[in-house]
DNA sequence: CAGAAGATCCCCT
DNA sequence: GGGGATCTTCTGC
């Protein structure tokens, strides 16, 4: 019963990205908190991977979080309308980082239900709650994910904005590796088995 | 500075 | 399972 910290992220990433598995993730400001439990993730593994944004070394604006030693949120805009919601992994200079594709709502399902459909959780369907947080770009819309909370050391609180991953001790599951998905263009690593399930979950994304 | 691609989602069939 | 929405980010000229 834990708050993660800078010694679990500095590892290898298919390590952190298994591990993170079962995690609860939680937002918090001043005016709210919301929580969901990790159960799909996949590994970025820059600058050898094909399918990562720090493939080659580039260093780019927008990965330079990247580089930075693990604990970090990398937060980046997908399809000029959706956000994606990484953690920085390893150590300094080395850019790899975790992509958390869906979380299983745990805390605060209401305002989840609003920030997606603009409405109360009572008055969703069941095809509706199943969609609040089972992809990347949903779970940041439920979990007030976005440019704000780019580049936020989840190692460390500041009270005002923090996102942090929590260890609750909840391990029965199995885990399940699979292809990365939407990587097309990656070449050599496109079969890569980089992506990681809780086995039979019903918010993993996609079977 | 223009062009193209993209770690997605939603709605339709 | 396929196409459109929508616009940021990066690359090359």
């Amino acid at each position: 019963m834990k708050i993660l910290d800078r010694d679990f992220y500095i590892r290898d990433t298919i390590t952190v990205s298994k591990e993170l598995l079962g995690k609860v993730l939680v937002h918090k400001t001043e005016d709210f908190s919301v929580a969901g439990r990790i159960v799909e993730t996949e590994a970025y593994l820059g600058p050898e991977d094909k399918a990562a944004h720090s493939y080659g070394g580039r260093k780019t604006p927008r990965v330079e979080v990247m580089y930075n030693q693990g604990g970090w949120s990398y937060i980046f805009t997908i399809y000029g309308m959706y956000q994606c919601f990484n953690i920085v992994t390893e150590k300094q200079g080395l850019p790899q980082a975790v992509l958390i594709r869906a979380l299983e709502p745990v805390d605060n399902v209401e305002l989840m239900a609003q920030r997606r459909f603009s409405k109360s959780y009572r008055d969703i369907s069941s095809r509706q709650i199943k969609d609040l947080t089972n992809g990347p770009g949903k779970l940041c819309i439920a979990m007030a994910l976005g440019k704000e909370q780019n580049k936020i050391d989840m190692c460390v609180k500041n009270g005002m904005d923090d996102i942090y991953v929590w260890d609750d001790g909840y391990k029965d599951f199995d885990i399940e590796a699979s292809a990365r998905i939407n990587i097309d263009y990656a070449e050599e690593y496109v079969h890569k088995p980089w992506r990681f399930t809780i086995k039979g979950n019903k918010y993993v994304s996609k079977a």
